[in-house]
DNA sequence: TAATCAAATGACCGTCCGGTCAGTTGACTA
DNA sequence: TAGTCAACTGACCGGACGGTCATTTGATTA
């Protein structure tokens, strides 16, 4: 048999296999200790190898950073935008964007924000933006949507800063544990309060 | 003269100086590194000291972090709290409050939740307890009063919980740079969304 | 089985940082 | 002016960490 018959695949599920273990065990480290507070050494044993093989499979340890920052920002992404124009009533769709943005943090995704401090300069604005790009996004679906609702522009602007506003923070102060009620009755009582403060 | 005339208060008053002095280069040098990014000699140059002077002052680095979180969560609650329960109109208490909380993040004051990753565990807890403590309590200052208006005693702790999470998405977000437009039509959208959802 | 070599290892290196402390400074006293 | 001492200084220490690389391992091939 020649040498390389299907040997890239088999070696790229390989690496694909070694690379999700090193950054699951990345993520539980950097959320448990934070980016300085994490080490090699740390991240390696959770992942159930050696110090040496990370580097094998990443250049650095901002590299996983950076790893991990884009594959949250996108999730994110794709787990609120959809439920803002959904072809459903406008309650369901601030239900459904509350608690996809609730669900996000809750998974302890968040430490896209924690770890922010701890960076250099450059990728903390770099990571900021990003993440204030998906914001604006969500912003700016809110608006379309609560013009055809019939409310101005400019009004609509503003309120759907409002929704955004209300999702995030509800989605942190959740999650960091300083709102202690079930999930659901939260999200009820910011879609009702998002309802009756944005259409009336 | 006696050696002890009111040498006290004089040595007070230096101690008080020079403690203040290397308390406002901390924060501003923890508000741009981070914790654990931030070092003693940093913070000694930015105070116009020597790093051993610093340690005439404070015990250690996490004894300044103290020191500041302390003053911080103090500063928070006496700006918000007695917003929620003042002699005016509901909406200009809203208003108020929402002016309070986005000016407390705005003047940079969170690094409070920023560094907490950085903590130990320990320290964490404490510090992400004594915040939310905060947040309860002007939670539970919005209750008393929506229950004022009328509101079903769940109805109003689950819309209080509402308004506090927006006051507190609106400021985090604000002080990110991710809402754009000016602060006080930020205030007043929201306002109006937490008065028309909440006693209507 | 022997040869081959990519993957995995962990001891090691240079650097950095929190905290210490012996020495210096300078304001105040007698 | 000489003496005193608290405030201040910064060189230094011990330890920790990110990253390297010579060596080992074990799967695959011939």
């Amino acid at each position: 048999m020649s040498s390389i018959p299907n040997s890239a695949t088999k070696t790229d599920l390989v690496t694909a296999y070694r690379r999700d273990q090193i950054l699951q065990a990345a993520r539980g480290r950097f959320m448990a200790g934070g980016l300085k507070g994490t080490t090699m050494n740390q991240i390696a044993h959770a992942a159930g190898v050696a110090k040496g093989t990370v580097y094998t499979y990443f250049t650095s340890k901002d590299a996983i950073l950076n790893d991990l920052l884009s594959d949250d920002l996108g999730r994110l992404r794709e787990t609120t935008l959809p439920a803002i124009a959904a072809d459903e009533p406008l309650p369901d769709r601030l239900r459904a964007f509350f608690r996809a943005e609730v669900a996000f943090y809750e998974q302890g995704r968040d430490f896209i924000e924690l770890c922010q401090l701890e960076l250099g300069r450059e990728p903390r604005r770099k990571a900021r933006r990003q993440l204030g790009d998906v914001f604006a996004a969500q912003q700016a679906a809110w608006t379309v949507t609560l013009i055809g609702f019939g409310i101005p522009e400019d009004a609509a602007a503003r309120r759907a800063r409002a929704i955004v506003s209300l999702a995030y923070g509800l989605a942190v102060q959740r999650m960091r544990g300083w709102l202690d009620g079930d999930a659901e009755s939260d999200i009820e009582a910011a879609a009702r309060l998002a309802w009756k403060g944005a259409v009336s």
